[in-house]
DNA sequence: TTGAAAGCGTTACCAT
DNA sequence: ATGGTAACGCTTTCAA
């Protein structure tokens, strides 16, 4: 029925040529007469010819593809990491395959394996969730890696993370500076790096302000609506002097207002919410949440440039990548009325006027 | 420096057999005595070997591998339409390759192009830009294709989409009951099948309320939220009657409630508003969206299911697929008030009071 | 400048 | 039940 696929020896001979001289011309490598060329591509061309990747793959030992795995692709944030990836693959000539681990550790492993096996020059795992000691066992035997949003003591593993930290640190004394006095934190996932690193930056702001932190007020959370929904639910209930919510990430924080609005809490009135990533959600809902805005886009992008620049056996000037995140004030936690006029006053009418919506 | 990565010579060799008898140990296939199978796979374990997918491919013809072309991966719609595809082909063992085409018909092309040079098994191929004419061109030669959300003419070509114009059926009726006379349409990309069959829906409503369609009120706009604000400001500008706006998507309603307050028109008193697909963001807004639900997930789920059929050589059962979208009433367009305790009162509220996120 | 042969790692096919 | 050989489609290496 349908015609067998056209090789490079069926283009070889229809051109009068060997297959070794067509390859020639289309990697454009090796010596070959101009004329030889032109006429081998126009028939390549005419026959639609395509190489294929397989079986280039295989003496080449090089696919032209990387590996992605994230937690959750259908989570904005990532799916923002993914774009800018994928820009970036595919501007370098790169193919990517897509996993979502599913925020399981089991899919996770299950996911590397699979890029194994299909043999990819290299991978780009985000938040993973796996213990430091699976991950060890594993990268001995996987291609190059570079992590998202977690670090790695596994010797040259190369990461490309938001310095949670110093945003966990600048939001909780933003909180703290407008007059709020016990904050909890919904701290994600406990498997999450990024979440312990926040829970640091947290408590520093604490303990540079002398605020007792209380244990009790850092819980952990799932990271999605729902759960920052219950958790919120939860702590309000249990803690009613808490004044201040800071949240994983936007969708927990978008929960938290549910919940803050479910038990007659008011926003910013009675409790404030930070969120973390500026994802588009955040400018929209009401309150417009305050949150640490990060470059997810040039997450993705940075981290496929440094797995290349390994690739290419760049071993040098190969460093972790920490970008800044930048706190962005919104209503759901505004300045105090003494900085009102002062740092983030105009900016914020800024934020949630304007449409926005590729950030 | 690394060692070379063990192949199934490697394995037959530790294993006292041949690679023939490995293979059929890894693969369940074929007569082979249980015991030699566990000591084989008792040595697979150890040594670490994952069979090369590359070779296997190239024999067996097949790759375990989809796949899938959207045209904005960032765009919440596809990320949803792209989780459901990932699960259903994990399900049945297969990888994803994901290719983002930018709105762009060119790098759509080259993503086909790509996706056919690597050999995958089969496309899922969404909410294509290209015309019908590139389109069969394309078709002939690329591994079996299911489309979401665009059918074709082209012979055996699936497809699994929404009920468009009956969603734009239901969605224009829905605001002529309720009072609205001069509605306009914010259609998308004209290239989009979609947007095409929206504004049928909408037409039909139209006449069969004996409102006389005005051209100059069906507006073509990119499907992002920027060009929401932009277009609606337009439309509500030089036609300051319209008092309902159709989006093409919820980011463009989401601009368009933007382009509303920045005009002080009141949504929605003075203008109506509704969105389509129902993502996360349309529930959160404020005022919260009236909008299409569609099953974003199960649209990229349905589609792969469609694919394995079709490549399983299911000719006969693998019928189109058309989903039927829910009109969800939220504020922005209420029920008119004869209808407020009939129809939709009650399920308003329960549509933005409850924590969602997971739809 | 071009071609022939070998080999990448696997499975299919036919022997044994 | 197991093994040998060929083949998948390409690039690399060497020879002409």
């Amino acid at each position: 029925m349908m015609s067998k696929r056209v090789n490079i020896a069926d283009v070889a001979h229809a051109a009068g040529v060997s297959a070794q001289t067509v390859s020639r011309a289309l990697n454009n490598k090796g010596e070959i007469r101009p004329e030889t060329r032109d006429r081998i591509l126009a028939i390549v061309d005419h026959l639609g010819y395509r190489p294929n990747t397989l079986a280039r793959g295989l003496v080449t030992q090089k696919t032209a593809t990387l590996g992605l795995v994230v937690p959750d692709i259908a989570n904005p944030f990532f799916s923002e990491v993914t774009r800018g990836a994928e820009e970036a693959a595919h501007r370098a000539g790169y193919s990517l395959l897509l996993c979502n681990a599913h925020e399981d550790p089991v899919r996770e492993v299950e996911a590397l394996y699979t890029l194994e096996a299909q043999r990819v020059d290299g991978i780009v795992l985000c938040s993973s969730r796996l213990s430091e000691e699976t991950f060890c066992t594993l990268m001995a035997r996987l291609p190059t890696v570079v992590l998202v949003n977690r670090e790695s003591s596994e010797g040259d593993l190369k990461s490309v993370r938001v310095d949670d930290e110093a945003g966990a640190l600048c939001a909780t004394r933003h909180l703290l500076r407008s007059g709020r006095r016990s904050i909890a934190f919904l701290a994600g996932p406990p498997a999450s790096q990024g979440g312990q690193r926040r829970a640091q930056g947290y408590q520093l702001a604490l303990s540079e302000a002398g605020v007792p932190g209380d244990p009790a007020l850092t819980v952990a959370c799932a990271p999605q609506l729902e759960s920052g929904y219950s958790t919120a639910q939860q702590i309000l209930t249990n803690h009613p002097e808490v004044d201040a919510l800071l949240c994983y990430n936007d969708l927990v924080a978008v929960g938290a207002l549910q919940a803050c609005a479910a038990l007659g809490r008011r926003v910013p009135e009675d409790v404030a919410v930070v969120g973390f990533d500026d994802i588009l959600l955040a400018g929209l809902v009401t309150p417009p949440l305050t949150t640490l805005r990060s470059d997810k886009r040039g997450l993705g992008a940075e981290a496929v440039r440094l797995l290349l620049r390994k690739l290419a056996g760049c071993t040098d000037d190969c460093e972790n990548v920490v970008l800044q995140p930048e706190l962005i004030v919104r209503a759901s936690a505004p300045a105090g009325p003494e900085q009102e006029e002062t740092l983030h006053g105009p900016l914020e009418a800024i934020h949630h006027r304007r449409p926005r919506g590729d950030n």
